[in-house]
DNA sequence: ATCTATTTTTAGACACGTCTAAATTTTAGT
DNA sequence: ACTAAAATTTAGACGTGTCTAAAAATAGAT
């Protein structure tokens, strides 16, 4: 039941990684993604396949199994966890805070995860709009869209962003849109999709780059 | 600047096995701390001499060098204030947090440990009556004191306990006598070296087992 | 269909932390 | 001082996770 900070983090990248490509994760990919070589990837993996945890066919790349991917999402469910404490609780700053709940979250404590959980007020995303699955593996069921798809005429209420930039959390900091403000969409402009809001009286155009980049409640 | 797991573990009980000896910390004994064998402690002590963490000299026992004293002492910090952490804050009842603050000290961000602090209110001491450490490794001076010392007459606060087993923490809960309460102690009874005490208008009778085992503020 | 470039795997090695079994040193008893 | 018992260290080995260098398999271009 107990397993390495190694093995986490191998589970936690093979489930990052097939996400986005619906075919097996490559070892290549696996390698840079942990900065190791890939020769030590396919040692890893080889181990992984043995417990069980992955599946695995020479050449073909891997797979998590049923049993692989649990504990991937138990460590998501922790990292995002943690990211929330950090952020709201312990006023770390936007980008400070993802090596700490790197570490973070491979703690090896049901009852503290729960207890956390509790504590935070079962939060649903972290604050970068990554979804938090309960303690199940489920994910929460989106109630948040890209701002650039909302309806116009909502009030709504920024849930998260996808892009974690300096230069685009400055961006956001400076327009007043930070985590938790509501506001109204009042306009989406067919010729470029940027859109216009308002917020606390004030009236903003924001280009489709940004509206794309930040979730909204609906 | 980082140090893995074990070799924490190792300084943090060298330091807590030289503080009640004053001599070189025998393998053996350490040994019996970490579950380990004592050929395994031979060899991790050599790495830690190696890397001038320790001053060893064959047989004679080992000592913790300035430097080793400085992480060790920092690793107790860290322990201390999760428990503070999960004892005030997510409601862990006395034991279990134990092996949880365990894990957490292990986590290496000076920032986290500082913020962590505040957000605590900078405590002095840690539930069961131990000193934190400040940042600079420099333990609080001790304004608390056994309650079997206490001058009679003094109107007082439990600050902490020496005894961690679970019927004595029942005994305690029985009494009302738990973190932060205050009391008057009136006596000291010479014969038995028992006290009486005044809690909520009720006077108790407490035997010399039980007083010695209970910091108050003075 | 073949040849080349890329990806992946194997082979052999190493650092870390551990173990068992055997050898050595210290300690205590007489 | 001598010797038996206890404590400690050495020697050799193992599991984990990593590496380099070389071999094997795959994918892509012609």
């Amino acid at each position: 039941m107990a397993h390495s900070f190694t093995e986490e983090n191998y589970l936690k990248h093979i489930y990052k990684l097939s996400r986005k490509s619906d075919t097996g994760v490559s070892t290549n990919a696996l390698a840079e993604r942990l900065d190791t070589k890939a020769s030590s990837v396919t040692d890893m993996i080889k181990k992984l396949a043995a417990k069980k945890l992955v599946d695995y066919k020479k050449y073909q790349g891997v797979t998590l199994s049923a049993k692989g991917k649990k504990i991937a999402v138990d460590i998501i469910r922790k990292h995002r966890l943690w990211e929330v404490f950090l952020l709201e609780h312990l006023g770390f700053g936007g980008n400070e805070v993802h090596e700490v709940a790197e570490e973070l979250e491979h703690i090896n404590s049901p009852e503290l995860v729960e207890r956390l959980d509790k504590f935070l007020g079962y939060p649903k995303y972290d604050p970068h709009g990554g979804p938090i699955p309960d303690n199940k593996g489920v994910f929460p069921a989106p109630a948040r869209v890209r701002l650039n798809e909302l309806e116009t005429g909502k009030k709504t209420k920024v849930m998260g962003i996808a892009e974690h930039s300096d230069a685009f959390l400055l961006h956001l900091k400076k327009l007043g849109l930070e985590l938790g403000v509501e506001f109204k969409l009042n306009e989406r402009f067919d010729f470029d999709y940027s859109v216009e809001i308002e917020l606390n009286g004030k009236t903003l155009q924001l280009s489709h780059d940004v509206a794309k980049n930040i979730f909204v409640a609906y």
